[in-house]
DNA sequence: CCTAAACCCGTAGCCACTACAGCATCAACC
DNA sequence: GGTTGATGCTGTAGTGGCTACGGGTTTAGG
């Protein structure tokens, strides 16, 4: 049984963090000492790992619930696991496509001012024209208008 | 002329998000028309694209501000703009070196997981231990301890 | 036994939005 | 020209995912 630092320490989770989890239900209420501090057993260190690199991943936290939950459905639920991850992996993708437009252009502004030439600044239109790739389409949107799916840390 | 309802049309950003980028200065006070209506030009059209593919990627609203700058600069600062813009390439090229990782550990996930079952599916054990490679290191952390830089959208 | 470190809780703040209430105005159809 | 529904305005509050902080209690080590 450890305490909350040491869980904190041996994740890299901020103990603030972890009651904030707490909290909101992603992990469940952990047992006390009398005295009201909270006590963890090693099989919450896998969790609470799993919980951080998800999070590095851009899973948000409905989404982890949910890859949580399937963890002890058997069966079948594999794929929808699989599903979450493709999505993620698509807006990956497309964020580095553009990415790799913006440092092209990033690269020939600076090598052009390095000529002495004024770089008429063109990363505005880099980022202005392009076409909106997909993305739009990982969980069908539940509730929120926030369409998002961040990327965190 | 446009209006805001026609501007967010056009540009994809919510006419609230518009009317809170006026706000934060990251769009200057737009013309009003008699009754109080905000009135935008063809221009307004490209600088919002460009605001919003610039977040899409990542970037804070004071990044952007940075590189709306770069639009504008008298053709003296040739050494500054070239300053600006390597910073910013600096951290376009760190942000596309992590979502390279995520891109390979989610697309090693959803390989070993190949739909199997549960039973034999390696998402989760993947998430759980992977001792993470590298990583940690985009910007010297300034004064936060957000060490953060978040990838939003 | 005393003190510093670790823990507790509750609340407030942060960023970048998003939602909503309550009102004004516009345009378009009869 | 009147009504009605869409569109706009302001201001304030809520969201997600944390982080910070105040003020109190407990525990471990010297």
């Amino acid at each position: 049984m450890i305490t909350i630092g040491t869980l904190s320490k041996r994740t890299g989770v901020n103990i603030e963090t972890i009651r904030y989890y707490e909290r909101s239900r992603l992990i469940p209420p952990a047992p006390r000492t009398d005295s009201g501090r909270r006590l963890y057993k090693a099989e919450d260190i896998r969790r609470l790992t799993f919980i951080r690199h998800a999070r590095d991943l851009g899973f948000d936290i409905a989404a982890i619930k949910t890859m949580l939950a399937l963890q002890d459905v058997p069966e079948e639920s594999c794929q929808r696991v699989s599903r979450i991850a493709s999505d993620q992996l698509q807006a990956v993708e497309s964020r580095i496509r553009r990415l790799r437009g913006l440092r092209t252009e990033l690269v020939r502004m600076i090598k052009e001012c390095d000529n002495g030439k004024v770089a008429t600044c063109r990363i505005i239109e880099v980022l202005a024209d392009s076409p909106r790739p997909s993305e739009r389409s990982t969980t069908p949107p539940k509730t929120t208008k926030h369409h998002d799916s961040r990327l965190p840390r």
